[in-house]
DNA sequence: GTATCCGGTCAACGCCTGTAGAGTCAGGTC
DNA sequence: GACCTGACTCTACAGGCGTTGACCGGATAC
């Protein structure tokens, strides 16, 4: 069960329990969101007295933002058809591993207020990204609405657990999607508009 | 400010009690969520006392339940091209008039176990109903999929508060999902799946 | 070897929550 | 009139929460 663990440095010692603390943190995060996770509940995930989550993180705010802090943005490539394989790849492959990653700040999208914020934010810079990239009119307002079915389908198939999302192999999934990303993009060289103007 | 309540029968003043608590309760719910909603603020919000919402609703698992009502879902029309106009309407038109039926319900989908469920529910009802009236293969997951997707465009206005998707019209909305939606209904006759076996 | 630091625990505080029971007072019934 | 029913309030409780300060003991520094 337990490591070997004889000599083991105090710092080495402190990162370890901080990263357990963090990791039992994103569980409950991710089950069942900010406001029915309880610090006591964090530090009995991770074998650890209340009272030490306090000092190492300060406060619950604080510690939700460690556990949902994320690397940097990823830059989004410049060509129109990369960004669509990119997106599309976002929610298939990307739906399996998302648990680790993103589900804590996921869960709690709707009812705290911070992560809503956080959120949005992460958002808006992809849809600035993409639309910076996709051509036509309306980029933006275009990019918004792939950013928000890519949110529909992942939280439809992790948080909701809408049957047929949940059964469907990721494969499945973006080849249905591919046709609605590319109305949107526009990179098959159809008009991303509805109405066309040829 | 009250309206002219001189002689008011006791079962008439009953019911607009009750009436306004659970106008207050949607309120609450729908703006902080189930965990973040109190008693004693819903009381508060209807001028009441929070004991009589316990003794009229018994618990604060039924008064959300009961917030939460909702008139049976409406039939879902049998011809595909109609089906497509109606799902693109719901997030069009209904999307203005969401904040008072279903935010409430909404905005604790991720959070709030029952509410997770009755929104499941709710979504897979639909998914058969849709299904049934969809020609081609996989059916249901393409349901599945649009469902989603008009979950992911009314979260992302409603409750993420995108920028774009907030400024947009629900006329824009539609125009520019009209295409994503009908390759996932197949009804300008294209074929639904992704690669075709034409 | 001794003093210091610091990872970690213990016990407790004050607050807010959902909830319960007794009580009050006006409307309906006879 | 007397009586009762039921809408509504008051007061209080028990439990769980985030958070705190005093404390302990082994690794570290001198």
């Amino acid at each position: 069960m337990e490591d070997a663990n004889q000599p083991m440095t105090r710092a080495e010692r402190r990162r370890r329990t901080e990263a357990r603390i963090l990791a039992a943190a994103r569980e409950r995060f991710a089950e069942v969101g900010y406001d029915r996770t309880t610090i006591r509940a964090v530090a009995g995930g991770s074998g650890v007295d209340p009272a030490l989550v306090m000092q190492y993180f300060g406060d619950k705010k604080e510690l939700f933002r460690r556990a949902v802090e994320v690397p940097p943005d990823e830059e989004l490539p410049d060509d129109p058809v990369q960004l669509t394989e990119l997106l599309l790849s976002i929610v298939g492959v990307k739906l399996s591993e998302l648990p680790q990653t993103s589900l804590p700040l996921l869960r709690s999208t709707f009812t705290h207020p911070e992560a809503t914020e956080r959120m949005r934010d992460a958002m808006t810079r992809q849809v600035e990204q993409a639309s910076a990239v996709l051509p036509g009119e309306e980029a933006e307002l275009r990019s918004a609405l792939i950013l928000a079915i890519l949110f529909g389908v992942s939280t439809g198939r992790n948080l909701i657990g809408l049957g047929p999302l949940r059964d469907a192999t990721p494969e499945q999934i973006t080849r249905l999607l591919r046709p609605c990303i590319e109305a949107l993009t526009g990179t098959p060289g159809r008009d991303p508009q509805g109405r066309s103007e040829a």
